[in-house]
DNA sequence: CCAACGTCCTGCGTGC
DNA sequence: TGCACGCAGGACGTTG
């Protein structure tokens, strides 16, 4: 499941590979993929740059055209200089004048926007946790009056944008705080530790990102040097690697928790 | 406004 | 051995 650094790694190799190359032509073996406009609107047209908002990619096209991509479960994008070896579960080919971009999702709950305008794929987007304006004070900001629980916080896009089902589990154990604690009880020691924690592992988790995507072969982040990195994320019945005693999983919003009830309170 | 839940989708692991 | 079932979860639409 791509989260911020695993997105990001992706924008980075993408842009050296296909910013300034022009689209040639298009593929679309799974129409569905493609939410809104058409992909074929884009053939003809230059990729100026490419960057991330939240997990959304962007590729800014040089006629004001703008596609966006959302990898949800299990997207990746893969280059090939050739197509002589197709993997398997490509859903949209994007042949440009000097190789080929694969979309490829096994789920297929990812999606594809082509737009001209200024719209964008997602509702309201937070902060970004790799911005400067990411202090304490702003994430408290955004924490005082939600009495969510603090991991179901923590993926709410529209409060913070970047964080993963993965990456909530391990900031919070990092920072030491218990998954089911109200967001608006979070103190401002609480609530910079935190702050500091997400950007330590998002930060550190991207460097490692380099080495993780070498070859070009993106994957859904289960695969690459991130899951060595884990600490608590699918380790339930592991020692604690503070304490020793079992790391424990519960279910918060239909979703996986992974946590130590001894050192997050 | 906030919060909770259903929906989409396929590969894989489990149990009988 | 074969099959049915449940699980993995990101974002959005709907409902309360």
């Amino acid at each position: 499941m791509p989260e911020l650094p695993e997105v990001e790694s992706i924008c980075r190799m993408l842009r050296d590979r296909i910013c300034g190359r022009m689209v040639s032509d298009i593929e679309v073996m799974l129409p569905r993929i493609i939410r809104r406009g058409r992909l074929e609107d884009i053939i003809g047209s230059k990729i100026n740059s490419v960057f991330r908002r939240g997990k959304f990619i962007c590729f800014e096209m040089d006629n004001n055209l703008r596609m966006f991509a959302h990898l949800r479960m299990t997207g990746t994008f893969l280059w090939r200089n050739d197509l002589t070896s197709t993997p398997s579960h490509v859903r949209v080919e994007i042949k440009l004048d000097n190789g080929c971009l694969l979309y490829r999702d096994v789920r297929t709950l990812g999606g594809i926007w082509v737009v001209k305008d200024g719209y964008t794929p997602w509702k309201r987007l937070g902060i970004d946790p790799l911005d400067g304006g990411f202090t304490p004070e702003e994430l408290q900001l955004r924490l005082h009056d939600r009495r969510i629980a603090i991991k179901q916080a923590l993926l709410d896009q529209s409060l913070i944008a970047g964080i993963g089902n993965i990456y909530a589990s391990e900031v919070l154990w990092n920072a030491g705080i218990h998954p089911t604690r109200s967001a608006a009880t979070l103190n401002i020691e609480e609530t910079t530790r935190l702050r500091n924690s997400i950007v330590e592992i998002l930060s550190s988790s991207l460097a490692s990102g380099g080495t993780t995507f070498r070859d070009f072969q993106l994957s859904d982040g289960r695969d690459g040097a991130f899951q060595d990195l884990l600490k608590v994320y699918a380790k339930e019945g592991l020692p604690c690697l503070k304490c020793r005693s079992a790391i424990r999983r519960i279910v918060q919003a239909q979703r996986s928790t992974y946590f130590c009830s001894v050192c997050q309170q």
